[in-house]
DNA sequence: TTTT
DNA sequence: TTTT
């Protein structure tokens, strides 16, 4: 009914670039948010939110984003779930994101948003194996 | 840095609640929350979160809320890992809740925001096994 | 940069349907959204934002909403200023929404989000003039 | 019933910081928020969102935030009405944040959630006239 | 100009 | 393991 997830963190690596059959480009890299607060034992901690951007946008994030960089993520969360290589089912939990922000000075070029679902595109269908994905 | 989740959707199950040792109360539930979209076969399809919610808030999720109640949940992502019992790593991402809305009429009762985080206290330490939790 | 709201309330009048010139349909309303907390007084208080919904979704806001409606609004905020009849400049802040929700029992349309912005519209320019908007 | 904004841009002047008569610290700034398109004559546009922060938050955006710098806020949207000077009736929108983020390298101290808000305060309640607020 |  |  409504699903919105904003974050700002760091890339944890590169992102990674893949293109489905019919070359539509997905880019798939984790978000590191750290928390507010510290735990008890005083050390700082992160929560590490895998992100999936499609189309034009995933390009750019390709081009311009890298390990370390700082970035806002706009999106929704959305989950699957498949069979692993040993017959495991796997529940995976991702951010789908329809604007990513640039927040490291430089680059100027920021995503504009890619607001097509490509999983819901008739067009357009989608057909990499979910096991593609690398989370 | 910047952590924040918005989301409509109807509990799948009722909730649960638990205690830890030092009696601090934890509900938790997964919320159903519906596409905007249908997919290539033209089904309606969701995403299914898991939503913990601490102290007072869980224990009105647990009175106020049931199976297919329609709710509004507010909180940040948090992932954490733990060891299954066949020595597996398991990867848990979940909405840590500040704020449960309750959509259905009748039922006037509302959730506070509960804004104190329990895993931050120091005064309170939060020592059930995450192992205990559902998801 | 980055702008988005979300919004649960209730309208406080039935919404307002208009056209630009170009036939663009554009519905208008407030939402009293109710404070977390009371005043001093021990009053409940409320927030009443103005929403601004373009196109398809501004005929389904008509159709479907009305005062009362508990309804659930996803947008951006926008300002803007123009001289009123006396010349004085006005300042406007207002939530323009690409996701309207109904979480009224019963009426089970909803708007499908509405994302070309037509203020971005090349093919399609608003020219209502901002003075007739009734906020 | 449910009321949040989360909005990255860039501060168009200093910080005001005041008190009120018990000595809390309110701050208050204007965010310019770059929208994610241009308009008809292809130019950038802005939304210009007025921000107040209380407390110790109020305190830290003093210090590390000025004119130019970029910007973070999450909070809830506010509406008030005030007499002027004149008798006249004004309205004004503005976002209470509880979360404000600094995004300009150096600077590292960040605000930490402020999460009373004071206008809900028994103990410490706010009594500077509203007119006193800058916008 | 404000809703339940 | 999934809700209306």
């Amino acid at each position: 009914m409504l699903n919105r997830v904003v974050l700002i963190g760091r890339l944890t690596k590169d992102p990674e670039l893949r293109y489905t059959q019919n070359g539509t480009a997905v880019a798939t890299f984790t978000l590191a948010v750290n928390r507010p607060f510290t735990n008890q034992q005083g050390e700082q901690e992160a929560d590490f939110i895998n992100i999936v951007v499609w189309r034009k946008a995933a390009e750019n994030v390709a081009q311009y984003l890298k390990k370390g960089s700082l970035s806002a993520v706009e999106g929704r969360l959305q989950t699957r779930t498949y069979e692993n290589n040993e017959g495991r089912r796997i529940y995976v939990t991702e951010v789908v994101a329809d604007n990513v922000r640039f927040l490291d000075g430089g680059k100027k070029a920021e995503t504009k948003p890619d607001l097509e679902d490509p999983f819901a595109g008739e067009a357009e269908p989608v057909d990499v194996s979910e096991d593609d994905l690398p989370f």
